[in-house]
DNA sequence: CAACTCATGTAATGAGTTACATGATTGT
DNA sequence: ACAATCATGTAACTCATTACATGAGTTG
């Protein structure tokens, strides 16, 4: 009667059948993708990708297809069953599990009143150019999308909407990230 | 000659080792802190904390002093020292590791095109309750602080200084993520 | 009388990183 | 010659969660 949480999976198995989910990919493909645009919010190496996708299979949520190459190896290219695309589409939308973040320079900065002023001035500089650079990047994709897609009034449903919305809050979350570096700045300036 | 990186501890280590140099800690007390306000940019458990203190113990960076109680546990008193205190201060300006941020919920937006309409509406509707009452909560925190501890020209050395910029930096993250949850709910709920 | 706070630990399991291992082709 | 790309795996280790374990005093 009651919304029963059927976890098939870990969250790193849902991650890489939402990829899969979009296209049928090999171990090797899904490492990139977790490595630069999806691995901005949830990352993942090939040594634990490629274990994953074994569990997958024999949960009966993905499916290979050998491939024989000759002028390089050999490799398995992955597709969701239809359980596997159930399993997805039934994940999506549970709440997800609270997550306990951790950031590094948050803890840091909760220490900093004990820091050298000038070591400090240099920590939040090299800072503010990291994350200036990825907000940057970020924006430059975005423009691609933009008014295109979103504007469509029954967008949502689609891949380029969704694409879109996690930019959208990449760049929201390092234009914060900037801001309050900034800020930081502010108050580190004031040598007195 | 180069910046040689003195890694005495992990991550949590230097957690530890920052909210013992505010004042001696029991682990006890330790482990509600990384819970409650510490704990939303650094979470862990009195499980990982009891070991860690033993290890940040044998490493000679902090000293328990044992305190005998009739009417509840006995417990001891965390310190740090001298040497504890000098592997804080460094690592404090050491630039963070590269941290790969996990967040589920944006996971499950790159997959939101396979899912139910109105399912997805209420996860956003309920991530959106969630959210708010955290930034509610940190709003009513930072009020205390305010004009009074941030207009002071030579703050930024001190522990008020440095707990109200972590909570600026909550305040700012938490408005943010309100703020993509009301535009996604905005495209969803077009239902054309 | 049940749940919560104070107080400290250990054990088992799961998640994630680093390192080990191999090998052809293509570009600098 | 050297590094990078394609391609797939395993092993050792660290980090983190869940569960096990105990026990007095207070609050509802």
């Amino acid at each position: 009667m009651s919304g029963l949480t059927p976890v098939a999976t870990s969250t790193l198995g849902y991650a890489l059948l939402g990829l899969i989910g979009r296209g049928a990919s090999t171990g090797y493909e899904l490492s990139l993708l977790l490595k630069e645009p999806v691995g901005f919010y949830w990352h993942a190496r090939h040594s634990q990708i490629y274990p994953e996708l074994a569990k997958l299979r024999k949960a009966g949520l993905v499916r290979p297809r050998p491939v024989r190459q000759s002028d390089r190896p050999d490799k398995k290219i992955y597709a969701l069953t239809l359980k596997g695309r159930s399993a997805l589409k039934e994940w999506v939308t549970e709440p997800p599990r609270e997550h306990r973040s951790r950031d590094e320079l948050l803890l840091k900065t909760f220490s900093l009143w004990i820091a050298d002023r000038k070591a400090a001035r240099a920590l939040y500089e090299s800072e503010l150019t990291r994350h200036r650079a990825t907000l940057r990047r970020h924006q430059r994709v975005a423009r691609a999308y933009n008014a295109r897609v979103v504007a469509s009034t029954r967008g949502s449903a689609t891949k380029a909407f969704t694409d879109y919305a996690t930019l959208r809050r990449g760049i929201g979350y390092e234009r914060e990230v900037v801001a309050w570096l900034r800020w930081m700045l502010q108050h580190l300036r004031v040598t007195r």
